[in-house]
DNA sequence: TGCCAAACTGACCGATCGGTCAGCTGCTGT
DNA sequence: ACAGCAGCTGACCGATCGGTCAGTTTGGCA
């Protein structure tokens, strides 16, 4: 395969990401990419299309992974192993899942956010945001947000860069921590 | 006064926060306010200046909070005073904080964000996420990033209104959870 | 009434947007 | 040697962008 498509979907992701979609031009792909604006709308027929590229891999994972969810208990251990496997989607997706949880509401009526907000929907589900406390639903979208926030706005906010693993651990920590389930007899967290 | 110029300053700001600052034309923002694009050019003499009218409300309130925080001493009692008052700003200026927390980092080289990425990094100082662990940076940006995101999706997420007092109590429990301080000895969350 | 400034407007401008199209280039299989 | 196709390009298109400007409407005040 050319190597044209990905660098160009690579780029598309980290404009995409950083800049916004909107205010991303094809134009300026092309020139980051060395190439002109026609060859880009070769590769990827239409602006639409290359952020579909851009993003599809990690609906495809995130799908996979609720998927499994749901397909096994809903148990408090249940809860645990997720979000281990939930963190190491965000680190390998974090530009595409910033993508669409800061720009998803500003791109409706594009299928492929569309699909995007729809996971998100399910994911909450899956945290009872629908039928738990206001706080749990807080505790929920803080968590989210936050974690998309946090991973991509790192390096703007003095963060030296850490090792991966250690950040992997900090961030299984305090999502753990936001989101482990309420103990109903006490209240308190358990 | 006129009420053409609150009115728009008001419009901008919805349309700015959801949909985007460059996805927002001025032609949308006069027909949203029933007057002409000429019209808006009259109130703000450019996109940017009707931009910085937008959020600089927002941005003095927390230059407010911040110089009277860093005039106090930095004990437990006043951070944890402080993050009421900073809840309080993120409810009131909810719109605004979301607005340069997406898309601060995508919109630099104008005055008014800069400054608001100023006061950002002023914040993390207070919270010591220079001089701390990793995950007290990282709990920091959650928190952050987090509660903007969560106070503007709330209600694309199936969350029914509750009472904002609900909300804020609920927010300051999360955010002190968060951002309390960690006993240096046993490393655990007093 | 007449006057004037604030409020507002439509016509217009250059720039840039996403997208189309005809054609050029270079490599591969026969 | 030649056909064919993937990769790529510049010229061009209509639409829309932010912004300018001359001129009209409107409301309060002398």
């Amino acid at each position: 395969m050319s190597t044209s498509s990905d660098d160009l979907r690579a780029i598309a992701l980290a404009e995409f990401a950083t800049a916004g979609y909107s205010a991303t031009s094809l134009h300026r792909i092309a020139d980051l990419a060395g190439l002109s604006k026609s060859s880009v709308l070769y590769h990827y027929s239409s602006k639409e299309t290359l952020l579909e590229a851009t993003i599809a891999p990690a609906l495809d994972r995130m799908e996979q992974i609720l998927d499994a969810l749901e397909a096994r208990t809903l148990s408090p251990e249940g809860r645990t192993a997720f979000l281990a496997e939930f963190v190491d989607f965000i680190l390998q997706y974090r530009l595409e899942v910033n993508m669409f949880i800061n720009q998803g509401p500003s791109l409706v009526d594009v299928p492929v956010i569309d699909r995007a907000n729809d996971l998100v929907v399910r994911l909450s589900e899956y945290f009872a945001a629908n039928t738990g406390s206001v706080e749990e639903k807080m505790r929920f979208g803080i968590a989210l947000g936050g974690a998309a926030y946090m991973l991509c706005r790192a390096d703007s906010l003095n963060f030296e860069s850490a090792p991966i693993e250690q950040t992997r651990v900090a961030l299984v920590n305090i999502l753990t921590e936001l989101l482990a389930p309420v103990d109903p007899i006490t209240t308190n967290r358990i």
